[in-house]
RNA sequence: GCAGGGGUUCCAGAGCCUGGAAAAUGGGCGGGACUUAAGAUCCCGCGGCCUAGCGCCUUCGAGGGUUCAAAUCCCUCCCCCUGCACCA
């Protein structure tokens, strides 16, 4: 009988989900399980990456609830943060590429295009996106056969969790785990609000960063004002020469928080969004300092020269000349001197000449002037030469904060490494008040607005403090005490809380939650989704009780997670009744802590590390998280999937395309945790071939237990497949433990397939039957987690009662593991093997094969020489060629036990027979009269063919 | 740059923690069986050399070390992948 996959994938999940076989409530007579993987987000669809994931949730999910454990898994949805919004805004605004996409993702799902565009049309709406996107992500888990809990439902945006979310905040708050300061960021001026990645033109392909120039103060001579220059490199103070101006740029005179600076125009723009009180008083052409004199922050005097290199648009505007360690510094003073007409012009000439680069850097490799040294290697002819210029910066940079020490004309710093004495030379310079902090992008960029994008300094920005005072201990506490797999990733978790500092925690844009003590901030998206699986425990009998989100108050919390106060005083603040109350806690109490959290390893070090902290802030050690399992990435056909390439495979095409069973038998096999999977389609379908295969030889079995004998037949070969068999059962339970679904897909499936070749060849149809009764039903509860939709049919077809995901997991027999049997027949297969292989290697045409098995004499010996020696030198034999067998096999036959090699040949010998197509006879040496009997060795016999 | 992971056969990928016949398993390829044929399925083979024999040699990114013994432990070097903060 042929299996219709699609029907049966389509009758389980219309049976399970209409059943609601997946949805448990507390019940103490069985031990619990709370799994979770983090909730999608759903500003799209998800595609077969996720896919993997909630696969291996799922094959462990249903394995534990096998095991006999009371399991919840439950499912929400997060939409906190902007992409909800973009995806709106981008809608209404006609976006054509968003509309493209949207009408790709929709029409997945709607097969009229008039419906299609009528769906994308009331996304301009951002509900209408949440509401759409996730009933079908919840199809599609459906789909794919998740074992899902769908009654605990939520999503980000909803008024009771923000209740839940303002909790979790005024708990940081009063703990002092959040901390306000300035902060610089990337910043659209037009949108006049802060400008993430997604914001950026190209800002995915070309990144933009933020560095931080260190501004220095000149005094000019004459005057109560400072021309400000700007710096990433302010250990070379001690070496400025002069400073550079560009002549044919504006430039402005500000007051900048009380002094009067001279800086470019666009700087004094961005000193204003950088937390500084900036006043603009009037415009000067960059031409009119030339030849002025400053006093630089060490209390040199400088002149100002002109430079063309110099960019009003990056930093201050002004740059200070350090020509013995800066390129450009050198090159422009080379072109200057060269430069008669300018000289004459300005009156500088006796300045410039004057000018003598002054060295305070030593590192291997260069000598006094490196700078020089370097544009001479690299022939670089003048300062327009920006290319060659910036990649000598860049080098001599390198080489010299790493390798490079400070001179003796350095003060304080001298003899101190660059790399080491950098941020004391800015504290220094600092505390002296010449020196400043100037934000600026790593590259010009703009917004996707077409505003220009530049760094700006958020005043009083929220942020998480993961120093504050002892979290970080509790963290690493809780982090020592849990299960992590692959075991490595542990320590990449202590090295991220190590390096864990403060992190930006609300924003001014965007859906979420309002930190409920300053409304104008909404707690940004990462940090409003660290310990919502308390939510799944409670959400469901708010719902039933019908709570409303005003009653849900900080008190009403702390009750239900916390155990703070009584049941009467919080009913009485709360309007809720003191018997809804205890049921909450109750089950509360019941469902947590998460046993296990399983997602993708690149949550390490964001969602994950915040998790294990905010459920070390809030909760008791009772509460915390137990376990986390990891899964790598996806790639398809070697490539990175992507929008652009055209090669993501969407969740929802996957049943169509390949089926549920296989998708979820494919991805469990195809990788370990730890590897980044390939997804092939040629690999799906060999897996398809197999996977039928099995399905089919169950079928064959559960028709084969019918005529089945009552008692056992007395062969070596039964015990063989049952102990394979049993084997198998112990060593898939022990994989599914350690969440090692390879290696239960190898021992379960691919092992037990060549397992039962093999047996099928070497037994009788009697033999056949009796294994097939003993190990039908078993091994389909035993493959039911992993490809749970055939293995419910086959269970039905069986005769199985209930659900088989709703069975008990097989236990092992252990009285049939033996191991020795294992051995005779390893033992059989090798002979024939080698049967084989003589009978190619000989000229003759043979018709009968004769075994000699070697003696018992022999065999005492072997073992006990082996006994005795250590290595194989010291093997003591007086049979020369049983000494050579013995040294060349020495570390295996150690580990050997003896073995009757008669008896297990015997029994098989009209299966070498058969197969073979020899008339063979097994003999013992004693009894042989072959002249070549004296080659047989114990475990290697002599073949003789004739 | 900092941090983490990795380099094993034609391909993917186990083995490494805990040293003891390297290459499980899957794919691919070649040969055979079964078929009118194809497909599916089953069997055999796939580093090299030799053989009335069941053997010998080579090999785990490169080089060195420890050891009776190294893919595995230690050191140096080369190459690749991932993450790096307001982005979910």
């Amino acid at each position: 009988m042929a299996l219709d996959f699609r029907a049966i994938e389509d009758k389980w999940q219309r049976r399970w989900y209409s059943e609601k076989a997946f949805e448990p409530a507390p019940d103490e007579r069985k031990p619990k399980f709370f799994f979770t993987v983090p909730y999608p987000y759903v500003s799209g669809t998800l595609h077969v990456g996720h896919g993997r994931t909630y696969t291996y949730g799922d094959v462990i999910a249903r394995f534990k609830r096998m095991q006999g454990f009371n399991l919840l898994w439950p499912m929400a949805f997060h939409i906190t943060g902007t992409p909800v919004l973009a995806v709106s805004a981008k809608i209404a605004a006609g976006d054509l590429e968003a509309l493209k996409l949207y009408k790709d993702y929709v029409g997945t799902y709607e097969k009229d295009a008039k419906t299609v565009e009528k769906i994308v049309k009331s996304f301009a709406d951002p509900k209408k996106v949440v509401e759409y996107f996730s009933s079908k992500i919840i199809e599609d888990f459906k789909s794919l056969g998740y074992s899902l809990d769908l009654s605990r439902q939520f999503t980000t945006g909803d008024r009771e969790y923000n209740k839940f979310v303002e909790w979790q905040f005024h708990k940081y708050k009063k703990k002092g785990y959040l901390k306000q300061a300035a902060y610089p960021l990337l910043y659209c001026k037009s949108c006049a609000n802060a400008a993430g990645e997604d914001d950026i033109q190209d800002g995915d392909t070309n990144p933009v960063d933020l560095q931080t120039f260190i501004a220095l103060k000149f005094k000019v001579e004459g005057e109560n004002a400072f021309i400000v220059s700007s710096t990433l490199r302010p250990e070379t103070v001690f070496g400025i020469t002069n400073m550079f101006v560009n002549p044919s740029v504006e430039y402005v005179k500000a007051t900048v928080d009380g002094e009067t600076w001279y800086v470019s125009q666009p700087a004094a723009e961005k000193l204003a969004l950088q937390n500084h009180s900036v006043r603009v008083l009037e415009k000067i052409s960059g031409e009119k300092f030339i030849g002025k004199t400053l006093v630089s922050p060490l209390g040199t005097k400088v002149t100002v020269l002109p430079a063309s290199f110099v960019d009003p648009e990056n930093a201050s505007g002004f740059v200070h000349s350090v020509p013995a360690h800066a390129p450009y510094d050198w090159m422009a003073l080379a072109d200057l001197k060269k430069d008669e007409k300018t000289l004459q012009k300005y009156g500088i000439a006796e300045a410039v000449n004057a000018i003598k680069p002054i060295p305070l850097i030593s590192s291997p490799g260069y000598g006094e002037l490196p700078a020089v040294e370097i544009c001479e290697r690299m022939k670089i002819a003048n300062a327009r030469e920006k290319p060659k210029l910036d990649k000598a910066t860049a080098e001599l940079y390198k080489k010299e904060f790493y390798e490079g020490t400070l001179g003796r004309n350095c003060g304080e710093f001298a003899g101190r490494k660059i790399d080491e004495a950098k941020d004391d030379v800015i504290a220094w310079l600092k505390k002296k008040k010449v020196a400043a902090d100037f934000y600026e992008t790593t590259r010009p960029a703009k917004c996707r607005c077409g505003g220009q994008v530049i760094a700006a300094v958020m005043e009083n920005q929220w942020f998480i403090d993961f120093n504050a005072h002892g979290w970080k201990d509790r963290a690493n506490d809780c982090l020592e005490r849990m299960f992590i797999f692959p075991s490595n990733y542990k320590k990449q978790f202590e090295d991220i809380f190590a390096w864990l500092d403060k992190r930006p925690c609300a924003r001014r844009r965007g859906l979420g939650t309002q930190l409920p003590f300053a409304n104008e901030w909404i707690i940004e998206s990462l940090s409003d989704s660290t310990i919502y699986m308390a939510f799944y425990t409670v959400i469901k009998q708010i719902r039933r009780f019908g709570l409303k989100p005003e009653q849900l108050r900080e008190e009403f919390f702390d009750f239900v997670f916390l155990g703070e106060g009584t049941a009467e005083t919080v009913a009485k603040t709360c309007g809720v009744q003191p018997l809804v109350l205890k049921s909450i806690r109750k089950e509360f109490e019941y469902w947590y802590p998460n046993d296990l959290r399983h997602t993708a390893v690149a949550h390490i070090t964001n969602h994950l590390s915040f998790f294990i902290f905010a459920h070390t802030a809030v909760f008791g050690p009772k509460h915390w998280p137990r376990a986390l399992s990891l899964n790598e990435m996806l790639v398809r056909e070697g490539a990175k999937m992507s929008k652009s390439k055209g090669n993501v495979i969407i969740l929802s095409s996957i049943k169509e395309k390949y089926g549920a069973d296989l998708f979820r038998l494919y991805v469990s096999a195809a990788a370990e945790f730890g590897s980044v999977l390939d997804f092939r389609d040629r690999d799906l379908e060999a897996t398809r071939r197999s996977f039928v295969k099995w399905a089919e030889l169950v079928l064959l079995l559960t028709e084969l237990s019918e005529k089945a004998p009552k008692k056992q037949p007395d062969s070596i070969a039964v015990k063989w497949m049952l102990s394979k068999f049993e084997t198998s059962v112990l060593e898939s339970t022990k994989a599914l433990e350690e969440f090692s679904l390879r290696n239960y897909v190898q021992s379960s499936f691919y092992s037990l397939l060549n397992a039962w070749d093999y047996f099928s060849r070497r037994s009788t149809e009697d033999e056949k039957a009796f294994v097939a009764k003993e190990i039908a039903e078993r091994w389909i509860l035993l493959l039911c987690p992993m490809v749970p939709h055939v293995c419910e049919e086959l269970w039905e077809q069986s005769g199985g009662k209930g659900f088989a995901s709703h069975a008990a997991w097989p236990e092992v027999r252990e009285e049939r593991i033996a191991l020795e049997i294992e051995e005779a027949e390893d033992y059989v297969a090798a002979v024939f093997a080698d049967l084989r292989k003589v009978k190619e290697l000989v000229k003759i045409k043979a018709t009968k094969a004769t075994v000699i098995i070697g003696s018992k004499a022999k065999a005492d010996a072997l073992s006990k020489a082996l006994e005795k020696a250590a290595k194989p030198e010291e093997l003591v034999l007086t049979d020369e060629a049983l000494k050579q067998y013995a040294s060349r096999n020495f570390f295996e036959l150690r580990g050997r036990k003896q073995l009757d090699e008669f008896g297990a040949l015997k029994q098989a010998t009209a299966f070498l027979s058969k197969e073979s197509g020899l008339e063979v006879k097994v003999e013992r040496e004693e009894d042989s009269v072959e002249e070549k009997r004296v080659r047989a060795m114990p475990f290697k016999p002599s073949i003789v063919l004739a």
